[in-house]
DNA sequence: GAGCGTATCTGTGTATCCACTTATCCAGTT
DNA sequence: AACTGGATAAGTGGATACACAGATACGCTC
């Protein structure tokens, strides 16, 4: 499965355990923003000790998951509606540099592979679950991937991540409209066209324009 | 100082020297591309424990400056040829975007503002120092900040520091041509015309068109 | 009765210690 | 003579213990 191109830099077992068992509680919506991380409960939740898990916190401090104040613990992050704003604006000339960059190694079987992509996603949306999400995110990476820009990728995959429990909201409010399937299918037409400049421009206005749609239901707690 | 726009996110005293210490002594060059860095080294010159160290390590790691290889210890990140073009794409387009959102803010104050920080860049590179660096840095972010937008410009700051070893050699080699001031008048000049797409696009073009120049001197050590 | 100060408790941050992994060196065998 | 395997040493990662800082609650004073 090629969707969690997020790889921890250089961490080790105990430590990356940690890592992925926060991550994923905050991927889901677990917690709340602003709810404290106990790095002693999470320790022996997991069987570890407080070390692994503050290293942990580290890590997902630096994607923006979560907030360490010196002294006064750790607090899952909150985006206000601005930062959503913000976290949207920068996928958008992101992505629409990856998808640029992507172009040349556009083929017939990409595009094939990318529609069966589609299908599993629309195929998720009806699971009623927000498996959505999760395909929705592996599809626009897919396309990222292309470019061969490791580091772009993994930037924008950290931005996805960032904003996946506010998609989930999104999702579990507005019962996922069947436009997106047109929407993405626009995507895969202009990467058909091969026109790299389009392409870009396609790709930025797509994801500029789910952001305001999002931004109305969006706010898992208090900030 | 406007310039540190990098504030490691929760992290105290001790932990924050050992960090601050770490990234100034990466940031000057002072080690090359491939050089371990000892825990127990760092330790003791800065009169602390392992731990903190390893702490900033892992900061350090977040920001892409160093490498952690399990049970294999720490070694500064070195960027192959690719990754300094990706660096510099990646520059582009958020820079870009920073710009665009920036023209509603621009006003003549700022304007000036801007002359006087091309004034200073231009003063610091005739003392043949790599002060240039610095006042460049400080040039792009100032005009990054007036977009208002936290998390672009933090990422864009980072952005900076990772190719900052690069950008001091090719300093060091060709004495910083004049049109360099050039250069940067051009931008300060579509920030004048208040045309927002416009200026984005010459604002790519600007960190595009650095990259290959670039490239041929850059190679701090093996990889 | 209200506000401020102090004391206690909770919890984070640092250090030391221990175990385990890895790398290097030497010896033995092919 | 070269390569492989084993042993030893060095260094990294994890846990536990300790110290300090912050928050809250209670008491005293105004």
């Amino acid at each position: 499965m090629a969707a969690d191109a997020i790889e921890p830099l250089g961490i080790t077992t105990a430590e990356e355990e940690a890592y992925r068992h926060i991550q994923r509680a905050l991927r889901m919506g677990r917690y709340r923003a602003g709810d404290r991380l106990i790095p002693e409960e999470i320790a022996t939740e997991i069987g570890m000790s407080r070390m692994p898990v503050r290293e942990a916190f580290r890590q997902l401090a630096a994607e923006g998951l979560v907030v360490i104040r010196p002294n006064r613990g750790c607090i899952v992050a909150g985006l206000t509606l601005d930062e959503i704003y913000e976290t949207f604006e920068m996928r958008s000339v992101l992505e629409g540099l990856a998808v640029r960059l992507a172009m040349p190694h556009i083929d017939v079987e990409v595009l094939e592979e990318l529609e069966r992509q589609l299908d599993r996603m629309e195929r998720a949306s009806q699971t009623g679950s927000s498996d959505w999400v999760v395909r929705h995110q592996a599809f626009h990476l897919q396309i990222c991937q292309l470019s061969n820009r490791p580091k772009l990728v993994r930037q924008i995959a950290s931005l996805h991540v960032v904003i996946e429990p506010y998609l989930r909201i999104w999702f579990d409010y507005v019962d996922k409209p069947a436009s997106a399937r047109a929407e993405h299918e626009i995507l895969i037409e202009v990467l058909r066209s091969g026109d790299a400049g389009k392409a870009e421009i396609v790709m930025r206005d797509h994801i500029v324009e789910t952001a305001p749609l999002l931004a109305n239901f969006a706010s898992p707690g208090r900030r």
